[in-house]
DNA sequence: GTCTATATCAAGATAGAC
DNA sequence: GTCTATCTTGATATAGAC
């Protein structure tokens, strides 16, 4: 067994993240994050030297699931392969859960600068592709951005009916705006 | 003198509202805010009993002052008494500091139900007066706040041109709604 | 190189003196 | 009604075991 045993980063990411579910961002602490996932606080500080690095990992395993998502949703959906189609519909579809918990973590990185950079990141690419030359194209995408984060931040309440409207007006504005 | 000396609630509110501007919601403590008002610790615990208390209350206080902002667009400017073009006005018009202030303390609301209860009762109301019967100025709304928010909390960095055809876009598409 | 145990320090909160 | 003293928790730093 010349294999070390390490502890697993991305065990403790799903730890963390289901804190946040359960209890906010705010509840989130190294003490238990080591307590449930059976190593020392001291263990978890290794692997993640401080608050802002936990989180900031924590968001960029989340941009990268989601890229995922608006991939899917390129290859599977009535999307036609368009990109703003396809991230409308990934958002439209974020489980709660997940969304509450993405909208908590961007909150915890503003006021961050260095930590918030993949975040940035993130929105930068998306401008880009989508707002450089489309005027419509940017609104479109803020009024999805705005909706996600007040839903996740608990801030406004949407029935599923409302939602899933709210998401079909968006891809008109944005598909009458192509034509 | 039968009057009692009070520590005054709102100049603790200014000491907190400026560090918050200064150093980001994440730098504010009870500490800090006794030292620079002059008051003790525990003086400024009798008035705010604990921190989302004192959180709430500069969040209460900051959406009256919008309140009072859309309330001016509603008076002297182009919108033509229009709600909704008053409230996109004010919104762009947002100074940068505050809107940055605003963003970082609704980030710190967000997962305490009980004290975001005056935030939550805004965005009620705005999508009550707006959103209930037009889905298009729902859209618009989500737009405006997605934008405040993300710049707000540093995420996106948009010029002032930008900004503000971004937010001539929102008005044109609420207006073509309304034809 | 990886981790545990322990120490330190800041900040929220409480009790009770004035 | 305000302040002092103190308790507690959590973030972070360090020392050194494996």
């Amino acid at each position: 067994m010349g294999r070390k045993r390490t502890i697993d980063r991305d065990a403790l990411l799903d730890v963390a993240e289901a804190i946040v579910i359960e209890q906010g961002a705010g509840k989130l602490s190294f003490d238990e994050i080591a307590k449930r996932a059976g190593v020392s606080k001291g263990g978890v500080l290794y692997c993640f030297p401080n608050r802002q690095d936990l989180v900031a990992a924590m968001a960029r395993r989340d941009l990268e699931r989601f890229d995922g998502d608006v991939a899917n949703h390129k290859l599977n959906d009535t999307t036609r392969g368009d990109d703003m189609l396809a991230h409308l519909a990934a958002t439209r579809d974020e489980n709660r859960a997940l969304a509450s918990k993405a909208a908590s973590l961007m909150a915890a990185l503003a006021g961050a600068p260095e930590h918030a950079e993949p975040m940035r990141d993130h929105y930068r690419r998306l401008l880009e592709r989508f707002g450089s030359d489309n005027e419509r194209a940017r609104t479109v995408l803020f009024a999805a951005e705005g909706a996600f984060l007040l839903r996740g931040l608990g801030l406004v309440s949407l029935s599923d009916e409302e939602w899933s409207s709210l998401f079909a007006d968006m891809a008109r504005l944005y598909e009458e705006a192509g034509t």
